[in-house]
RNA sequence: UGGGGCGUAGCCAAGCGGUAAGGCAGCGGUUUUUGGUACCGCCAUCCCCUGGUUCGAAUCCAGGCGCCCCAA
């Protein structure tokens, strides 16, 4: 077969180009280059620019494969940076891995993989894909700790279908180094790829403060009580569930007080006990479905964030507003812009953004 | 210008003669292709100041300074 793959730079996408070719596939590497890679070269675990560039080329070279790179900067600022500074414009917290797979990477990659006459897209990501009855599903990589279905319930079924994750089936990360290692390239120990890619130093408000000043102006920490607890730097510098940064603002006598709301209309940030927090159901948006949407109220198992245990709930679909309406067993802490990733068992069957919880209290933060 | 109380880290606070708990904030780290959560580590040579008693004081005494309350 002919594959397109996804090289980043990193050990994994190495790998799996090594791998193709190996098994004797016609591999043609690509890279894309998302944002100036003059502010990102110092930094380590980026992707996508600069030096990481340098290195898939040299691993391309070393496979004796033909590789392309691809400007996307203009790409990505829209789609996944604006995106990115307009969520918290918003008070939402934003999920930019999964703008930017949904995006530049399957949407663009798949597109360009087509045009030149490609069977398939093999990514480095750790997820398994099979062929059911009704086509190609989405399920948990083998290892667990790895597994980044998460942050590909966007993908649709027809990307799908011509995607390939060679590493999903791998039991753990050393294993692929060591496959790294075992096929000669240089990328072997490179460091894991962590934070936000285009944030350098990890000061993501600083991003967002040029992007979208008002979202970083002065204004106050309210508790859900109505009481002015102090002030805030900017509601693009919280999240819903965040605990931290409250400043003397977080504690409110013996209970410690946590993010229960973001007003960017009012640039207020309302905090709550811990235990007022938890919502027992959450609204979802821009649903993807991996299988055919369901008719009937769904039991299943979700996830509102990358690293927690799925949790058993209820999805119900609405297809005339294409609103899903999740009511877990368990109240959590949903904050708006997350991923809210449903599963049966290893399968992903879908997944949108949260758009809001209901909680305790109301969007104005006053108890409901 | 009478009486009572209090002054310990940025904040709250334990301690009551034997060599400065704890919490919050802050900082650093771990985990992690997002944020947050969670977890780990660091964070007062010094207890308002000055003298005194004592082998030894944040702890006792005296005098200051500051603040609070009662007496309107």
């Amino acid at each position: 077969m002919r594959i397109v793959v996804a090289m980043s730079g990193g050990v994994d996408s190495s790998v799996v180009a090594g791998l193709l070719k190996e098994q004797g596939h016609e591999v043609i590497g690509a890279t894309l280059q998302l944002y100036d890679h003059g502010a990102a070269i110092e930094k380590k675990g980026a992707c996508c620019a600069g030096q990481d560039i340098h290195d898939a080329r040299d691993v391309a070279d070393r496979l004796g494969i033909p590789h392309y790179v691809l400007d996307r900067e203009r790409r990505f600022r829209d789609a996944v940076i604006e995106d990115f500074a307009e969520a918290y414009a918003r008070g939402e917290t934003p999920i930019p891995c999964v703008r930017c797979n949904q995006t530049v990477k399957f949407q663009d990659l798949v597109e360009l993989a087509r045009d030149l006459g490609a069977d398939a897209l093999a990514t480095g990501h750790y997820v398994r894909r099979t062929e059911g009855p009704e086509g190609a599903e989405l399920h948990r990589a083998a290892d667990p700790a790895r597994d980044q279905s998460y942050f590909l319930f966007a993908t649709t079924r027809a990307q799908l279908e011509f995607c390939r994750f060679p590493l999903g089936g791998y039991a753990s990360k050393a294993e692929v180094r060591a496959e790294a290692v075992r096929l000669g390239l240089a990328v072997a120990e490179k460091p894991d790829s962590q934070d936000i890619c285009f944030v350098p130093q990890g000061k993501y408000a600083d991003l967002v403060a040029k992007l979208r000043p008002e979202a970083v102006a002065e204004g106050t920490i309210e508790h859900v009580d109505g009481r002015v607890l102090g002030t805030h730097q900017g509601v693009a510098r919280y999240t819903v569930g965040q605990g931290r940064g409250l400043g003397m603002a977080s504690r409110d006598g013996e209970e410690p007080l946590y993010v229960t709301a973001l007003d960017p209309a009012r640039r207020r940030v309302v905090v709550a006990p811990r235990g007022a927090l938890a919502s027992p159901e959450v609204l979802v948006g821009e649903v993807n479905w991996l299988i055919d949407p369901p008719a009937a109220p769904l039991a299943c198992m979700v996830k509102l964030r990358a690293r927690e245990q799925p949790q058993p709930a209820v999805a119900h679909w609405a297809a005339d507003t294409g609103l899903l309406r999740v009511v877990l067993e368990q109240p959590a802490i949903a904050a708006p812009g997350q991923g809210c990733v449903l599963y049966a068992g290893e399968r992903v069957l879908g997944g949108g953004f949260i758009r809001r919880a209901k909680q305790g209290v109301d969007s104005e933060g006053r108890a409901a």
